[in-house]
DNA sequence: CAAGGTCAGGGGTCAC
DNA sequence: GTGACCCCTGACCTT
């Protein structure tokens, strides 16, 4: 039996593309009562009396009739390893179907992140793959597919109509590919926003810090919850310093990055604030050090961490910080450079050796161009 | 020819909405193929053997007779099979217009059926085709539209076994297998984070006004400024006051927002909050009463209301401040009661007449009915 | 074989 | 609820 229902599946995916498209519980009553139809007469002994056994026929249903021709040929079945629906060969180094082949590529061609809307822990099968990015995402990454395999594109022809990228064509690789139209004229305005703020790069870094712990979710919120704390109360200090009389400049400093939030999505929010680093990796590297350190005392070293930063607001920069951390009765125990509190300061702290400058320096054209640029080329 | 009749006396459907979505050259072949079908019967001796005999004229075949008469578009005209209105391409199997494909969608999705007022055979086309929905439905699966073609909802969702819409009457088809909620269970969880804040009316009110404010656009911001400054600082004040010692409730309630704006669209947003009054329903009443009151003290109506508000909490409700308001002496110049800020200081106050109840009291099924009713409702 | 690309037909949104 | 409009998926194809 196995052996029959895997050998149908090959010639049936090459003579319909209509076919493939029908998961549906419908579809199998129809399949039944269909091959009941045609094969009664000659076969009633092959009937097969459990629905599960043609799940894997679903997909192929309307040839169904080919059942006995396939079952001349002798097409390995190989399947997926994130869904476990047919593979088509090897895609990014591990065998996988079409579908995840394309979602693969289009996830990290344009550098998407995707938010889970359950537990992170959705069924990701050939029925459901659909429903949960995020989880299809994480298990393709989990399976070992490789984003380095993915290229960049080669020649592009011209784009459909309402996509043309702008006149640049230097752009292509870069910029114009992330072009969402839908959000252009908002984030024109809803960063004039943020501009008006004038925004120095304490506030900036301390943001930046509350936009990553924001981006991740339920998991491991509990581990990010005292940086959070840190970055919070640092960018409430001392962006409400200089509103001392109404203290609004905190909170809308956040309001403003809700905008963002409504305007586009937040793999692009991070594009903008942290550069080419997409959410998922910045999580995935986030998750595995919280893992790593789930049992250490992260209060203590959250704590040190912003007494470090508001005892040396102006002097600090990457190296004294990361000196001081190594040095620091915390570190002793078993944190290394690596770790996860590292990386986060070390984020944090990457506006201090940089400069700042405006995009609306610059002319219209080159405020869309940019706005998926990293936010230090922008403020 | 069909396509050439539909288009010369139907000239309406042309002139309606342009350049929408054209049905590519691959649908031309179906459409050849169609032809044969049903002019073979009648004039076999005009039969053509090849298909590329066609492939010159594919491009304009099905108007080029049409080009020096109706309009200068070379787009083939594609007839919908139910409501011969103009195609989009197929859907389900078959050709339709968008509106048949949606409303065929949302049927077979919500499973629902429909009474017929009239004898069961009301004529369906794209001028009566929403006169009832039984006629068309029918036509549709007469047609050949393919239930089992429409899927469940991409949107997340543990869905495992029917989970049948309750108060659903209208549902009398097979089963209630397709029957998905879009957002449902995530939203519980999209929800708990809020719920953990465990904010009272009061704060929920402040940050409806906020809401209000973040939602409008650059347009009417300045006007609509001085409201959210008091809606802002109303909810800093409130929540921080629960967390004296760290004064951080505030910002993570602002936080727990962009989650919902992270999640969901802002059309969501503004249901769950405002319940079934549109996005643009509710700011082009703002934006309306902005331009009412242009020229108008708005700064001194709002320090009075957040005066109001400030030296009433608990005894304040609508009664309260209308009056209140009617007898200020900024109301006395000119002010009515449907005034601008009125509007908003009403929806700020409506939550001090209801009672909060929990949606995680009820029932899951409750959960999924309730995924976009007012937050009053839920929370 | 395994990168690339295309685009029909699924999906969803939201002004009306 | 309707439908114009756009995004996403994946079967099929080219390089
Ligand atoms: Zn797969
Ligand atoms: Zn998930
Ligand atoms: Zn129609
Ligand atoms: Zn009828």
């Amino acid at each position: 039996m196995v052996t029959l229902q895997r050998e149908a599946t090959s010639p049936a995916s090459t003579s319909s593309s209509s076919a493939k498209r029908v998961p549906s519980s419908h579809l199998l009553q129809d399949i039944i009562g269909a091959k009941q139809d045609q094969q009664q007469a000659q076969a009633p002994s092959e009937h097969f009396s459990s629905l599960n056994f043609f799940k894997p026929f679903l997909n192929f249903a309307p040839n169904h009739q080919m059942l006995s021709k396939a079952s001349l040929k002798s097409a390995p079945f190989i399947e997926c390893v994130v869904c476990s629906d047919k593979s088509s060969g090897k895609h990014y180094g591990q065998y996988t179907c079409e579908g995840c082949k394309s979602f693969f590529k289009r996830s990290v061609r344009r550098n998407l992140s995707y938010q889970c809307r359950s537990g992170r822990n959705c069924p990701i099968d050939q029925y459901h793959r659909n429903q949960c990015q995020h989880c299809r995402f994480k298990k393709c990454l989990k399976m070992g597919m490789k984003k380095e395999a993915v290229q960049q594109g080669r020649n592009p022809t011209s784009n459909q109509n309402g996509r043309k990228s702008l006149s640049d064509t230097k752009m292509d690789h870069n910029d114009s590919l992330m072009f969402q139209p839908r959000v252009s004229t908002n984030l024109a305005t809803v960063l004039s926003n943020l501009k008006s703020l004038k925004m120095d790069v304490e506030e900036l870094s301390y943001l930046k810090g509350i936009i990553v712990y924001s981006s991740n979710n339920a998991e491991n919120r509990d581990f990010m919850e005292n940086y959070e704390n840190v970055c919070h109360t640092c960018l409430r200090d001392v962006a409400n310093a200089k509103d001392r009389e109404k203290c609004l400049r905190f909170g809308k400093i956040l309001l403003c990055m809700s905008a963002y939030w409504k305007a586009i999505s937040s793999g692009q929010v991070l594009r903008i604030f942290f550069g080419d680093i997409s959410q998922a990796e910045m999580l995935e590297r986030i998750e595995r050090k919280c893992k790593d350190f789930k049992n250490l005392q992260l209060s203590a070293l959250g704590e040190n961490l912003y007494n470090l930063m508001s005892q040396n607001r102006g002097i600090i920069n990457e190296q004294f910080v990361k000196a001081r951390l190594q040095s620091s009765s915390i570190l002793a125990h078993k944190f290394s450079v690596e770790n996860f509190f590292w990386i986060l300061a070390a984020e944090l702290l990457e506006f201090f050796t940089k400069p700042a400058k405006s995009i609306f320096d610059q002319q219209q054209n080159r405020v869309v161009q940019l706005r998926f640029k990293p936010l230090n080329e922008i403020i």
